[in-house]
DNA sequence: CCTTGTTGCGCAATCGATGGTGCTTAGGCT
DNA sequence: AGCCTAAGCACCATCGATTGCGCAACAAGG
């Protein structure tokens, strides 16, 4: 055992010579491909054994180079840092790992130029397909990975150029903004002019469905929507902070139910509230298109839409394990709807040691 | 335009053709090692344009079959769904795209042969470099990655065998037991016999350094630590829940404190907590190694430790950056305690559109 | 005019794995 | 014995970029 490390990968060719065979041989046998090479099983075993006591590794860069599939899997997401998006890469990275692909995930911070730079650079290392989740853009996306040949798949934010998988966003936040109105029924409080939407931006399919959805069951509820309460103002916490403040400032009070549309939202909602109306936390019936474990607690009244990332994730990976032919279909899961009270219906975490 | 993508990738023989000169020139010109080839500043350019109007991407796999380096890193990390490592995972992706190197994360669960297997795959496509967030055997990664001639260096945990950069897990957890004493003496209440330790792992350095920190900061506020009430359980929520349900379960009383060893733990703790004693979210005293946005609103008396993610990262990259001959020191970053009422020091969030 | 030096660039080998092609040898059949 | 088939492998080109080496052309100096 020598200090200064070997340095040096086993290939094929250093295998070959303790084997007294050929490379190819070798590279036929350890790549499963030898079968139709008509090697016999007994040379094939004794390369398999010698491989195994040298240690070898296959020369990824090599095998791509030379057939073209790189057998890695790229993935864009807006960010790590929130519940939804963590779990889709978590989940994403597991699945590909268990088809022998290697997974490459990056967060691109829902920056355009950030995307198209980082699907670039993925391309420039034959990354065999791009998973694009919540991209800006998905169609610019698809069009320079079809150019070299790269298959795309987008999630969470739909795109016409590729199959897509996303939430019932619709179906999610009409539920969501029911649940809101029973509870605030419930309780006899008067939510009709005082029902928010924050967060989101009004330009994505996400934000829209899910206003829409919002919309309409308030109208099913026998109210009116009232436009200036939907507050599409940006994702980021500091936007929907600021949103709120305004609104508060401008009406003179607070809202009686809020339609936060992320959790990214709701971290400037409660940020807000928990510096200039800690009270408000207590009375102020939420709903939360997005799901987190902490938030559940915080305020008295909280709704949660979780969306199904492994029922979502599924569906991907159903379509990339089937054959090429791929319609740009868009696929919808179901989200759940989880209620404070209720909270026993949050899947369990996946155990840790 | 066809509709049949172009399925081609350009390269330097198409570019030398075009330019009528050599691939080897081109090469030269866009790798930016042409002046030591003494290629005039007249070709380079129409090479470069030429390159430009083709979409030239050079191949990575060819360039890094050749050259040996890949221009990849790696990350392994435990988990994502957690804002110290989500944050360290979105950190690290910028910095290192920030080189033009190309960053590879991938979370392993803490699972010690997942982590093997993740690492002998980035080997398998030569990355450059491997950075070991919190692993749980980084000696024992550093020894593969060291055979073939890849450095690591670890985050989060430390190792003997490569660079470690960790918080200062002592003084971290020392000033946060400090500063939970000072508000329960405060409010007068008792709490030397009713101050529950809870998460992590024993083994681990940062638990034990935690635990120490927890110990002296009792005894230099005149009290004894009691042995039974340092639970480290695990890290995992349903570990925590349990080990909290069972203690108030066999003593009968809920604690004064609490000393909650990461965010994933004092998730199982709120659990517990708000479906059988909600109350209690807002008399008991909490301490969080690890910070939560959401976590600060939830309970009425916490204090949380924020590691210094962009210090250390900033640490970590110095080092990458350096010449090669790096020692195995331990580099510590000091990490920030914040109490509720002070959350305006927690740093503003990177802003998103 | 010849030598020496410099500038500018092309040739060809190389990295490791893959796969088409083709060469031996053994065995079966007539 | 002669012919044919199939089994079992080895040879070699190839993927695209990098790089050591060397050649041609021209300038400068003697």
């Amino acid at each position: 055992m020598p200090t200064t490390a070997s340095k040096k990968q086993i290939t094929i060719y250093d295998i070959a010579d303790r084997a007294g065979t050929s490379a190819s041989t070798v590279g036929a046998v350890l790549n499963g491909s030898w079968r139709n090479r008509r090697i016999s099983e007994k040379r094939a075993e004794t390369i398999r054994q010698i491989a195994e006591e040298m240690g070898y590794a296959p020369n990824m860069q090599a095998r791509a180079l030379r057939s073209v599939r790189s057998r890695m899997i790229g993935m864009i997401l807006p960010m790590y840092e929130n519940r939804y998006f963590g779990a889709i890469a978590e989940r994403f990275e597991m699945e590909a790992r268990a088809r022998g692909l290697l997974p490459m995930t990056s967060c691109t911070r829902r920056e355009p130029d950030l995307e198209l730079a980082t699907v670039r650079q993925m391309l420039s290392y034959n990354v065999d397909r791009i998973v694009c989740t919540g991209a800006t853009d998905p169609d610019g996306i698809a069009r320079i990975c079809d150019a070299q040949g790269v298959p795309t798949i987008n999630l969470d934010l739909p795109g016409t150029a590729a199959p897509s998988i996303i939430s019932d966003n619709y179906t999610g936040a009409y539920k969501l903004t029911a649940a809101l109105i029973d509870r605030a029924n419930a309780v006899g409080s008067n939510w009709q002019n005082d029902f928010l939407f924050v967060g989101g931006r009004p330009t994505d399919h996400n934000t829209s469905e899910r206003i829409r959805g919002f919309r309409e069951a308030i109208t099913d509820a026998g109210a009116l929507p009232t436009e200036e309460n939907i507050m599409a103002c940006g994702y980021a916490a500091a936007k929907s902070k600021a949103a709120l403040s305004a609104k508060v400032e401008s009406t003179g009070r607070m809202p009686t139910a809020m339609f936060v549309n992320s959790t990214v939202s709701l971290e400037g909602v409660f940020d807000w509230l928990g510096q200039h109306h800690r009270k408000a936390l207590d009375t102020i019936l939420f709903g939360s298109f997005d799901w987190d474990p902490f938030a559940q607690y915080t305020a008295q009244n909280l709704f949660s839409v979780r969306q199904d990332v492994p029922s979502m994730l599924d569906a991907m990976f159903r379509i990339i394990d089937s054959e090429p032919p791929h319609e740009a279909e868009v696929i919808q899961v179901e989200p759940i709807v989880i209620s404070y009270r209720t909270r026993e219906h949050a899947p369990a975490r996946a155990t840790e040691r």
